[in-house]
DNA sequence: TAGATTGTTAATCGATTAACAATC
DNA sequence: TAGATTGTTAATCGATTAACAATC
């Protein structure tokens, strides 16, 4: 555990950028990046970069800048990546099915160790190598296995029923792509994709640069 | 067109959750909400709720709040709702698959108009209705059928490939799925849904929690 | 050593919150 | 009218950017 002070969302949003341009460099052969250099690729400034890494302690050296591989395995650290996550997938609809699929998440430590549904004609049949069971097991499941993580990809109605079961039983963050804000406790970690709203705000933005350009 | 002035991404972004909020109140039959029981509903200040809504103007009336309707209908307004804009969807993998089968979208006003695909083995089968294409022949059904908007889920790669050409052929709006950090023309909206990302800071906010807890 | 570049403090910018006069 | 609640200005808070001494 590298975290030290409370960091910002901001700055919790960046990580992961971080990380993936740091695989790229890595990827190339690289060795060293200064601030500098790294900003430029990712469109941010040297001085955001610096300050989001000193966040969690000062990786880099006077004159030289950051070591590649190293950044990239403590940001990696910071993350929490590389530990394995045991999780269930609940919902195996068409984007339960690209969850399940997505290799990787697995590469970053995301284990599926369930699946479940609620639909008959879905149950028992297997997504990438994991039989899809009944939503009635559900719970016991995520006792006996001590899964710790739950993507949600069922309808908003079914989160509100199962939510606070599942917390119960253990699950300490949520991958959720249902169309609810939910509230949780405290020592429950959330993440929300709703992708309605994504897809509205790329409305918003179309109708914006439209009516730039109308007036001027 | 109602925006006048820049508005900030953080307000654009929360637009969508307004919207949301505002629909289930619509569907309750409630008539008139204040500043201060929408912003409890959302976890925000009453504060920040007027702030958002006079970017766009004084929807509200003093003594009285806001009129549920007319306030959904202005927002959904402000979001470029309604209109129908055309789609194609590049990427017929799974991820592909749940975007093409999300209602949602659709009843929002994103209607795909074509399916495309480079996979040999996917290629002329149907998905929801729609005829998987090759990608050979996207330019030109995107200038054909003047689309405005592309669906990216295909790998990083293929995007790079691709990206010049459809918005030399047209495209104004991105919804990319790729992991990719993309730069488009200041005239092309762009609207990234980077799922790996999104993953790992729960992974992060899971760690945050557990050392909060080691450290009383 | 001289040059480069960090870590960090200070300044700026922008977003959120508070306060309250306007007004329905 | 009195009470409620907005629209809007001012205050605060936090995040980003700039600057530069420390140092490799």
């Amino acid at each position: 555990m590298t975290q030290r002070k409370k960091v910002s969302e901001a700055v919790i949003k960046r990580l992961p950028r971080y990380y993936r341009h740091l695989s790229q460099l890595l990827e190339g052969n690289i060795d060293r990046i200064s601030s500098n250099e790294l900003a430029s690729r990712m469109h941010i400034t040297a001085s955001q970069v610096r300050q989001d890494l000193n966040n969690f302690g000062g990786f880099g050296q006077q004159g030289y800048g950051y070591n590649v591989k190293m950044l990239h395995a403590e940001i990696g650290n910071i993350l929490g990546l590389g530990q394995e996550l045991s999780c269930v997938l609940i919902g195996a609809g068409n984007l339960g099915h690209a969850v399940a699929n997505y290799a990787n998440f697995e590469r970053r430590g995301f284990k599926i160790k369930g699946i479940f549904d609620n639909n008959p004609a879905i149950i028992d049949t297997k997504i990438n190598g994991l039989t899809v069971q009944t939503v009635d097991d559900l719970i016991p499941f995520i006792q006996k296995n001590q899964i710790k993580i739950a993507m949600l990809t069922i309808p908003a109605v079914s989160v509100k029923e199962l939510i606070d079961d599942i917390i119960e039983a253990g699950i300490k963050g949520i991958w959720n792509f249902s169309y609810l804000d939910m509230e949780v406790p405290a020592d429950v970690a959330l993440v929300n994709v709703h992708l309605s709203d994504s897809l509205m705000t790329l409305a918003y933005k179309l109708n914006e640069i439209e009516y730039l350009k109308k007036n001027q």
